[in-house]
DNA sequence: GTGAAAGCGCTAACAG
DNA sequence: CTGTTAGCGCTTTCAC
């Protein structure tokens, strides 16, 4: 089981390592016959090359790397386009998971333990001092968060516009009491709520604007519509934090015996895998997971080349799918 | 932002290098003076270990690879217990995710150029082929999935008994028409459904026993909860395939004015957070992603000192909560 | 208790 | 086109 390395093929093809590392890595400088023969007899020894070893010898290590929540759906869209994204410009991804028995300080000491060239936090928890810290020793970018760090790039959607949209949305279908149950203080949360308000009072609405603590889980939303629905006179239709969140929502919703959308319309926000399946159907906001590792890798390409921070906001879009219509009776 | 090493530490307390490697690794070798001065010194540079030169110059990496699946929940439930497993016995995790924009070859090939000294798959999807290749190169491991593969370790929870577990719960409710939506060849879901057949025809039932094909998904769930719905009789009962799948089975009763579990009882599979969240307490099969991350550890670590791969077998459990209840007018 | 020297597997100058 | 020489930052003998 001990590893082929370059020495053996150099051995076996009878050159040196230096040739070898050449067609290794495809780079001009060997000839064809050459070239042949020691991929040939690479994989015929089954060689894999040592990545260690290569990011030690150099410069760069060439890897970017990521502190992502493992139960966040929308942090996992976005580590796969990340992956891709960060290849297309011949980077690795150093994953490293945040999770209820793992926090984020753990997360990014191991990431900064790999040499990585820049740090990319998915919506992260830390504040503004341990992200200052943080950006003195490494570059770092905030993804999907909001904040105003010295040092610290940021790559997020407009979370007021967003939410605006999904207000705009709901108001257009006839909706004049709607309730916003929030992020909780979790990244992007102030950002919404604020966005929520903005809207409301943009239409006028802004005394039927009714924000509740929730949270990213479904558990969350869960607890918020519970609250609601004990009031007098419940909303017609419910923004929530994420998609996670309004998943919750729907839940308690139609446990309770409450149809949506007739009875009331619910929108999420993150457009995760969650929100697209065909028996959710949510209407949620997009952040395009996409567009935003694209962004993201690119800023982080900028920061660890020696660029200066810079704070990119995409604009969302909103996804209309099935859990909102008129609210009852108009 | 250029990184502090050993020997700006080494010049800055005027010692050698080898003694401050003894100081950082807490090896016995140094005095307690030297000791303090050098942690003091490390500390005001801000000096992080490089691990990859660290794991270079070692024998033994001292790391695992784990390729998991970026939206499977029971996947982050897995990956979050292996950090603390392995942590646990002083060896690292290397994370390589699955997504359906990356799929499982590139991810286990970016392990093995990390020379984990063994790899773990969680769920995996590979044929047998694939895998006693992937044996022959490195000490392989598959988690949470069955297969007989030479050379392979395992260390899985038992699914015949698991689904067992659920049908006699739901039998000894009173259910009679029990039906089971399988994962659709995903890893485990033969002997889930080889396990409901047994159950079944145990509880002289048979004849009774429906299985539809199904998946990991809410979608997958919904979409053949769908069809039972479409039925003249639907059963009374479903047990999915895991907890999302089972989720997309509750959220299409709930659309569809169906209570749960009034009138249809849902048993999902893994006990994933997904599972126990307060609004939704689903009654699950619990795989114990703890105990089975601390075997998986253990025997990816007997593998890779050269041990026999072994075939491990937990006991699953069990969990009763709120969406299973004896079944209409019994 | 401490230091000098030799590499881990690879790449980056250089020479030839 | 090919080979030699030096390390990357760290750990590991083995002296002192």
């Amino acid at each position: 089981m001990t590893r082929t390395t370059m020495a053996d093929i150099a051995k076996a093809a009878g050159i040196s390592t230096a040739l070898v590392s050449i067609v290794m890595r495809g780079v001009p400088g060997a000839s064809e016959a050459t070239r042949a023969r020691v991929l040939r007899i690479a994989d015929e020894l089954g060689y894999v090359p040592d990545e260690r070893a290569r990011k030690l010898r150099q410069a760069r290590s060439r890897v970017l790397g990521v502190a992502f929540e493992l139960q966040q759906p929308f942090h996992g869209d976005l580590v796969e386009r990340l992956y891709a994204a960060a290849a297309a410009r011949g980077y690795d991804i150093a994953l490293s998971a945040v999770a209820p028995t793992r926090d984020e300080p753990t997360a990014v000491d191991a990431l900064l333990r790999e040499r990585c060239e820049a740090v990319m936090l998915l919506g992260s928890g830390l504040d503004a001092a341990a992200l200052g810290a943080l950006a003195g020793r490494v570059p770092t970018l905030l993804v999907a968060r909001h904040a105003d760090v010295d040092g610290v790039g940021v790559v997020r959607a407009d979370d007021v516009r967003g939410i605006g949209l999904a207000v705009d949305h709901l108001v257009g279908l006839g909706h004049r009491r709607i309730a916003h149950i929030d992020g909780a203080g979790a990244a992007g949360s102030d950002d919404r709520r604020c966005g929520f308000h903005d809207a409301m009072s943009r239409h006028g609405l802004g005394r039927a604007a009714d924000v509740l603590t929730g949270g990213l889980t479904e558990e969350a939303g869960a607890r918020a519509m519970a609250a609601l629905l004990a009031r007098p006179t419940p909303p017609s239709a419910v923004i929530a934090f994420n998609d996670r969140c309004a998943t919750g929502v729907v839940d308690t919703l139609l446990h309770r015996g409450h149809r949506v959308p007739a009875d009331v319309s619910v929108v999420g926000y993150d457009d995760s895998r969650l929100a697209e399946a065909p028996h959710v159907q949510m209407t949620t906001v997009s952040q395009d997971a996409r567009a935003l590792a694209a962004a993201a890798v690119d800023q982080a390409l900028r920061l660890a080349a020696g660029g200066a921070p810079a704070e990119i906001v995409l604009s969302p879009r909103l996804v209309v799918r099935a859990t909102t219509a008129a609210p009852p009776g108009a």
